[in-house]
DNA sequence: CGCAGACTGAAACAACTGTTTGAAACCCTT
DNA sequence: AAGGGTTTCAAACAGTTGTTTCAGTCTGCG
């Protein structure tokens, strides 16, 4: 019931983390919630920085460790053949979105990544690239194989669209009120939707680009509309 | 070329906002890039908070009007008959994106408002809500209308990863550079790109939902997976 | 001109930030 | 029991935050 100051402070610092952000969670916040001294976060961790990189570390590893798991189950099965794409979006955002269903901290720690994506701190992004590259290789490698008549660039889209969409699903209850008063989300039921609309898009017909798409210089003007 | 104070303020604030985030943009890094006294802000807006209200209002407002505007024309063009889903989300997202497309401090903006909508900040939420109260409510009866065997519970979800793909979408570069190197998006391509996915995901076969997920209580374990 | 009202300017305000310090308390092995 | 290494504690540090103050400047109108 009463773990050591450490990892007190790393809960404490995960919970206030996803409730304010980054910048608006004090040290004094933290460590008051930790029940520890001020000085104890610098004292275990060095830096407000170093600490939450540990908070996202602490998660992250394993988080991505299941997806690669997972991913090398499928392929196992399958043997040298290419997957299926509803297997690799299984392996890769099935695993993030039923960890976010985990009660004990996993969650919170979610939403916390989720928004943290497009967050523009400097030492965030930088070792989250470093946390991600690897996982990132792996299901780029899976998904060529699979759906090799997909270009590239349009597949980075797409894959980045999903995260997206994961981003929202998991952040959740508290934006999605904006919308109009929603339950609880259920979540078994929250990974069965996300999932068919992940597939959904994903499988969607490539869209028709224009020339000038590729051309890149001609842009002809659409119309009167921003001023 | 030397716009009033009030309206250099604002043009600062915005691009630093998106730059580095509601809390890490100082006033004195306002005003400095507006070339303004730090006073300045204060004496036109009142507060900080009031300052970033005034920001995203400038530009939401009008954002919200094209989308009702859109919305509107694709109506009357119908003449009571259900709207294709294409023709909604072109106007709710086609709009957006278009918007994040114009160089003139409206791609800016995008981001930022992309960003905010799952930001925690508690002022920064309730006049969010005020301000998309209005269209949310008419984009939701269009498709209420358009898709009648969605349920509209559904519904809401799979709109809610719409808005987290759009938000992907816009904050673009940044955060797809995770994912590996890419070109500098071209807005037409940019669009086509979303629009594909989102219809795709948004026509998606509805998902299977277990039994249990209207019980809710009896949560049968879906194999070893998750230890 | 004169003078009110709108605006700008430099300086100071209290409150809060992350970090550091050095002494006290604790724990464990010798 | 003595000692050394680890951990905690209260206090203070320098720096930054948003906000306020008040004197100064500008502008337009009688």
């Amino acid at each position: 019931m009463e773990p050591d100051t450490r990892s007190r402070i790393l809960d404490a610092a995960e919970r206030l983390l996803v409730q304010h952000g980054l910048d608006a969670t004090t040290l004094r916040m933290i460590t008051t919630e930790a029940q520890a001294n001020l000085a104890a976060v610098n004292y275990h961790f060095g830096s407000k920085e170093a600490l939450i990189e540990a908070v996202f570390r602490r998660r992250l590893t394993w988080l991505n460790e299941q997806r690669i798991a997972a991913l090398d189950a499928f392929e196992a099965e399958a043997g040298g053949a290419p997957l299926k794409p509803r297997q690799i979006v299984e392996a890769f955002f099935g695993v993030a979105i039923r960890m976010a269903a985990d009660k004990g901290g996993g969650q919170s720690f979610m939403r916390l990544l989720g928004r943290t994506y497009t967050e523009p701190s400097d030492f965030v992004r930088s070792f989250l690239a470093a946390e991600y590259a690897e996982v990132i290789a792996r299901f780029k490698a899976a998904f060529f194989k699979a759906l090799p008549d997909v270009p590239q660039e349009e597949f980075l889209w797409r894959f980045h669209f999903m995260m997206g969409a994961l981003s929202y699903a998991i952040s959740g209850a508290d934006a999605l009120r904006l919308l109009g008063p929603v339950d609880e989300p259920d979540p078994d039921a929250l990974y069965a939707r996300l999932m068919s609309f992940l597939i959904g898009g994903l499988r969607a017909p490539l869209p028709t680009l224009a020339p000038a798409s590729q051309a890149k210089a001609a842009k002809k003007p659409r119309g009167k509309r921003a001023a």
